[in-house]
DNA sequence: CGCATTAGTTCAACCCGTTTACAAATATGT
DNA sequence: ACATATTTGTAAACGGGTTGAACTAATGCG
């Protein structure tokens, strides 16, 4: 909205102007951006010095070639402020440093501790600084973070629901705890949400605003973003599709709690259908896929009644949300085996079937996507924000000086 | 994003913080405002001076009873701009107009033009400038207008696809023809998109910011609303859930084109079941309902059959998109002896079914909800957008003007 | 009727950005 | 090599918008 109209907020807005156009175009000279934004040349030098001053942006070049006096030419200092980001799995926590031109400057992996709970988070915040470190750039550096985490997050509530595979943290105010282990702000998104964020970033989903992602692993999953937003729901829990009415009655008990869905096309699911005709016990279901290339007609058999299943959700999923493509990830969706299958199933229910691609980031687009989810936020506080976005500290008799 | 910082915009930047905060806080004195806000008493009465000059502001009353000079009270003119909604049906067109205040000025209804294409956008044309006298206000003084119509607008192309009902407006440029004629602006909008926005506007989702409403006639379709936004989708085509896997094998080529669901639940799909249970043939789906109350157990068993397949729909939305409450509209949707049914059976296949009720705007939601989206657009324009939203003419050499 | 209190205006001062003018630096043409 | 056109960057004067302080106006209260 429009901001405040003090006088002193005018040059806070001119300040996140110029900012912004140097980020979005690049090493620049004061001259160059004086023609483009219409600001004039004296005020554009006078908003430099303080941005240089505040360590914002930095001397990058002269511009010579042309005729006339070369230009100092001016670019963001990439490392003045810094996004955090971290994946937080049941086994691993993949973490990373973002830079404000969208450069990873440092990135981890490490095993979750299995305690759960406040151990995570003290783990994460242990990440932070480590990463901060490897980077080799002040931890107060960090502007700003986002958490994926699998489970659903409230955000009337602030509490985390539904949490499978980490201890402790069930119902837990987690953003809360993690701010302030953290020092600055955090938001926490769904992990699978995460995922389709990250595609959209650097991924199949690239240019696309609205779009699904589906993650079909030990159980099935699914990211929605409508309009460049991710579709959140009521209660934080909307794309989990475990429960869509494809595959097996839904009024049947046995399918009540677990989600019909689930059911039929689960790790479990799969492997059960390929004992169920005859085929080796104990399979893992990569090596169930793999069979294919040796024709095995019992794994063919399952993979095709999977994928009629993922088909009708796929057409449940475009009835409801209608995305431009559907983007499949997790163990089995990433598959090339099961993409075929899938496309055929969808052709056969779909009159104008979206299109259907896999996942190009696989295990990486959790974090990728807390890195610009995170990154967005930041981007928003700086340059969206109401009023004082604390760009560059008022000075108050004296030097200006950090961000808030 | 921030707005210009220019010394000019600075007014204009205060100008509109004003009027937003007297349309908020009501009636209002120019010192209790300049309190509020911090703006200064002088420029708060240079401020009101230039809004009253122009229509924006008058004077209300004063402020008298407690100790002190009493104030001029002043407050919003509720008719200095105005916004036009219409909801065009296949048979009938609903119109109104809308003040700032959220009023209804006027509002009529006329049978929609069997011609369709240009006619039917002459008559909108003309609903306007009978409203605007039938209100007594300038015609003018209308600023933006939404217009809500079956079908996929999709928004990237412009055009407006799959109309049902309504000949010559299928692949139309639809808005701009409507803009060329009305003289506003002129957003476009499903007409059940629009019925959501009008329950959550005054009706049965007041309060709430993300649920679905779910409109069951003739055929089935369903608005969305996700953090106090319509659901899109890449073409316009989210909610459109009659093609749902539910009710009837997606994979049967029968119900390839024409939807599962649809073909399950839809007025056609009730007569024909009651029918093939023997029930009296060429009954009106209300007279096949009205005769539960006559224990007639052939209706019971349809509108059971229906509530389950209604109730696998919901079970299936709310994995998708997790609303906080499910609205039934609709001839059939509406009825209570179905939304009993509709609970029962939600109840057996989901663990945290949703609320569920019944819409409480009938036939006016849809004309409701496109007024919401247009005071929403305008005061968007008027009070967030960038740069200059024209709420005042700059004063070049004159006086303070028309709006934009 | 005087006083405390609140509303609203006048005026000088300040901050920010612009315009204009000018100094500094560089390529180009002769 | 040198003048010239061109561009960068700074200095000074100016103007618009907001503010704080001082002031006038109006009202309730004792």
């Amino acid at each position: 909205m429009t901001d405040f109209s003090s006088v002193a907020m005018m040059r806070q807005n001119t300040l996140r102007r110029v900012l912004r156009e140097i980020l979005l175009r690049g090493p620049i000279s004061r001259a160059e951006l004086a023609r483009i934004t219409g600001v004039s040349k004296p005020t554009m030098s006078e908003v430099f010095r303080e941005l240089e001053e505040d360590g914002w942006v930095q001397v990058s070049g002269r511009r010579q070639g042309k005729v006339g006096r070369s230009a100092m030419v001016y670019s963001v200092a990439p490392q003045r402020a810094l996004v955090f980001g971290a994946d937080v799995g049941g086994t691993k926590i993949r973490a990373a440093l973002v830079d404000m031109t969208g450069e990873i400057v440092a990135e981890t992996v490490v095993a979750t501790e299995p305690s759960g709970g406040d151990f995570v988070v003290a783990q994460i915040a242990d990440l932070a600084d480590d990463l901060a470190r490897e980077a080799d750039v002040g931890r107060s550096r960090i502007l700003a973070g986002t958490i994926g985490l699998p489970g659903a997050f409230d955000a009337a509530t602030g509490r985390l629901m539904m949490v499978p595979n980490i201890e402790g943290l069930e119902g837990s105010a987690i953003r809360d705890r993690l701010e302030a282990r953290l020092g600055f702000s955090v938001s926490i998104g769904n992990d699978v949400n995460m995922a389709a964020k990250g595609e959209q970033w650097r991924g199949a989903g690239a240019g696309l605003s609205s779009f699904a992602f589906i993650a079909l692993g030990t159980g099935i999953g699914m990211g929605v973003i409508n309009e460049n937003r991710i579709l959140s729901g009521a209660r934080g829990a909307a794309g989990e599709i475990a429960t869509l009415p494809v595959g097996a009655d839904p009024y049947d008990s046995r399918t009540f709690r677990s989600g019909a869905l689930e059911t039929a096309v689960g790790s479990a699911a799969i492997k059960d259908r390929y004992e169920a005709l005859g085929g080796e016990r104990d399979l893992d279901v990569r090596r169930i896929i793999d069979r294919l290339s040796e024709d095995d007609h019992r794994a063919a058999r399952v993979l095709d009644e999977v994928a009629r299943c993922v088909g009708a959700a796929i057409l449940a999923v475009c009835a409801v949300v209608d995305p431009a493509r559907v983007i499949l990830g997790g163990s089995i969706g990433s598959r090339q085996e099961v993409l075929s299958r899938v496309r055929m199933a969808v052709a056969g229910c779909m009159p104008a079937p979206p299109s259907i691609t896999i996942s190009q980031l696989g295990s990486r687009a959790g974090l990728l996507g807390t890195l610009a989810e995170g990154s967005e936020n930041l981007w928003n506080e700086l340059f969206e924000a109401d009023g004082d976005s604390g760009l560059v500290r008022q000075r108050a008799g004296g030097e200006a000086g950090e961000v808030a």
